[in-house]
DNA sequence: CCATTTTATGCATACGAGGGCATAAAACTG
DNA sequence: CAGTTTTATGCCCTCGTATGCATAAAATGG
């Protein structure tokens, strides 16, 4: 069972039942066959974006979606997505354009808009283009010097992989 | 400098010049600072599903695209795409119906295409599901055993983490 | 057909990701 | 506030992937 499959399986149980803990969570994909301890769940739950609220019967519960600002995935989960799809990252004026291999752009768009980045105000993906819009307080340069880092990318290689965007 | 990175750059100079072996890309990869081997360009051109064919001057040339009928991308690409985003495989007649976390359909969809599998028709992809057409011979229920042989998946967990489908 | 060039691959190594253990730190409850 | 519960994390280990080396196998050209 892959890290994907159980995280979407956790995904499917905070949405059909009430689950305040980690532990809760392990006892049911153990029941599924599925081996995970408190520790990996965790982890998972925090790369889901969910949060702990109080729900309308003052019952504690775990939940998901709706919550990236306040409960943003690691910037590790965003690293990760970059290191592996992202191909160029280009600025100009408050606007960012990465560029990925096609059909890849989707990923790092979510795992984008998951990691709730300061000055990101929103982004557009197509097949192999994400158009970012910066914030004017950050502005573009420097959002898309943080995109080359997490991706791993030198600017001086991206300069000279310059290609015609397109998406 | 990432795999990923590297195979969009012998896309772009394979596009752009009339390269004819690996041991010219590991050359221009190599004055761009690009470190590989003829061993690993060899590779980058299996995945990215490459043909040498002879152009209109009797020049051989390396090429890209709209050969992957005659030159898929290696199975173990598909294999490694399907193992790291699929969640579950369903099949209805003709039909197979793959799951993916939000944002990843394409990936998967981008992988299946270039991999020319036998007895896939078509497939369409959503944001977190990919519908795909099986051919009359093969069936879909033969071909959602094979994806999830290549996705790592138990037919018995599939069954048990069996969700409503919508992309 | 043969020599040369080019590609493909087995093997070994390095590195990164994933996950468990143990425990520190934080949150919660009474 | 203190005790208990729960989460977070450092560290370590395992496994899978990527890549280079060397060379076998295939392709090419004369």
């Amino acid at each position: 069972m892959t890290k994907t499959q159980r995280q979407h399986r956790i995904n499917e149980l905070l949405e059909r039942e009430v689950i305040s803990t980690a532990a809760q969570i392990v006892g049911r994909l153990n029941a599924e066959g599925i081996a995970a301890t408190q520790a990996t769940v965790t982890r998972d739950l925090q790369e889901l974006g969910t949060v702990k609220i109080r729900d309308e019967h003052g019952t504690r519960r775990i939940v998901v979606g709706g919550a990236s600002l306040s409960s943003p995935a690691p910037l590790d989960h965003l690293r990760r997505m970059m290191g592996e799809w992202v191909v160029s990252v280009e600025s100009s004026a408050s606007l960012v354009v990465v560029r990925t291999p096609p059909g890849c752009a989707h990923v790092v768009a979510s795992a984008l808009d998951r990691s709730a980045l300061e000055g990101v105000l929103g982004s557009v993906a197509g097949d192999d283009t994400i158009l970012v819009i910066a914030s004017e307080k950050r502005g573009g340069e420097d959002l898309a010097r943080e995109f080359r880092a997490l991706a791993g990318i030198d600017e001086v290689t991206s300069t000279s992989m310059k290609g015609n965007g397109h998406g």
